[in-house]
DNA sequence: GCACTTGATCGTACAGCGTACGAGTGAATC
DNA sequence: GATTCACTCGTACGCTGTACGATCAAGTGC
């Protein structure tokens, strides 16, 4: 069970093995992999990646990706992570904590938003690398602005379950215009059952960015330690 | 295309169909093909309910399924919908807006916790009556308790986004016995790439009712509106 | 030069999936 | 008695993830 090669590859390169392939076709590598099938998911929706294609995009047979990978929920961890890769003095290192802040989750967000697959893939138990250190530069910001440790974790937990669920709501409410057409009759049809929504035009409003803004700031008046 | 069968059902019963089922078999409606995905749901996990398997428990032939529903997508977006049903007078009616709004979250976030599945449906496009109903509710209260005008659908989104992180982000890091103590051995190790997520042990703490309720609290001071 | 191990690739096969299609059934209606 | 309607279901197709074992190239020990 589980793939036979240990976590790293090996050092030397081994000319390729019994692959007849295309002759100069680069061997199999997770690196390989995991951005073809993040290409894959950008373009064909999380339906799209199944072994075979991902195996055919690399001119492999489909087995031979589980040499590398144990599984198929592996190829979706490590795409997920991939996907969420960041550099560190991008977002940090303004004079205002609250400014390093927005711009951490600012990032995050837009790094999920580029990658409309990755919403699907937060359900899971999957912390790899790249979410460990966005978690650890929160979590380090907010430490270090003077948050009491008693209210710590739940601040880092908040912002982080906002972001998550700014994500995710996107993917379900972010609608096409042929959605919004019909949302927009549905919702006409149904202002008896949702007055409020209705009259505020909520499900209509596409001002995400914005909004996510806003929200943000809310939660960080909240957060923010009480002189 | 889609289903034959009219959104409602008809109103006559019309004795059973051709199924030489175990004679006094109830027929199969909707709401029994909805009951029995979400028991199925709740028993095998999302991955556990197939077409077939659920036909078999209704006691019918696969196929038949399809006269009463689209597509398996429509299964699961009745099974959500269905399992976020609410009664209006468990969550509203206290004295304070606050209060108000804390029960229907809370309930709101232990639905979708007592269905563990419910989270990987989210980023789908569903927008039921009961989630639509949930939506029209919390907008009334944010729009009575006199926040802004301007204010409004941003409120309302983050109070939304944050319950939704906060369902989607118990499922990835509620970890299992088994779990905690590896990842308590990998931390360690870690420590030293991620020092602020040790020293907190946020990864370990486990009261996320305690942290819903305060995250909540959070967002809301940013939310109430200013004197 | 030869046997053997190791790293990597791949063909075949299996069980299961969602569902298109069309046939079949009994009751209601004309 | 013929027709229509509401509903059920068997078969079949193309697809899925992956277990298993065969295969081959290069490296290692003799």
């Amino acid at each position: 069970m589980a793939a036979k090669r240990s976590s790293v590859a090996g050092k030397r390169p081994r000319r390729t093995g019994a692959s007849p392939r295309s002759a100069q076709e680069p061997p199999l590598s997770l690196e390989r992999i995991v951005a073809t099938a993040v290409e894959l998911l950008d373009t064909h929706g999380i339906d799209g990646l199944s072994m075979r294609r991902l195996a055919d995009r690399l001119g492999a047979g489909a087995m031979s990706l589980y040499w590398h990978v144990d599984s198929k929920e592996k190829v979706f961890d490590l795409a997920l992570d991939s996907v969420l890769a960041y550099r560190e003095s991008q977002t940090a290192g303004f004079q205002d904590w609250r400014e390093d802040v927005v711009h951490m989750l600012e990032d995050w967000r837009a790094c999920m938003q580029r990658h409309p697959w990755s919403a699907s893939l937060l359900p899971r138990r999957a912390l790899g690398p790249n979410i460990l250190g966005r978690l650890e530069q929160l979590s380090k910001t907010l430490s270090e602005a003077g948050v009491a440790d008693a209210d710590l974790n739940a601040g880092i937990w908040s912002l982080w379950n906002y972001v998550m669920g700014a994500t995710v709501t996107r993917g379900s409410f972010d609608l096409s215009d042929d959605d919004r057409a019909a949302a927009q009759r549905r919702l006409t049809d149904l202002s008896r059952l949702y007055p409020t929504i209705e009259r505020s035009r909520l499900l209509l409003d596409d001002d995400w960015d914005g909004a996510f803004r806003k929200g943000l700031d809310f939660l960080l008046d909240g957060i923010a330690p009480r002189p």
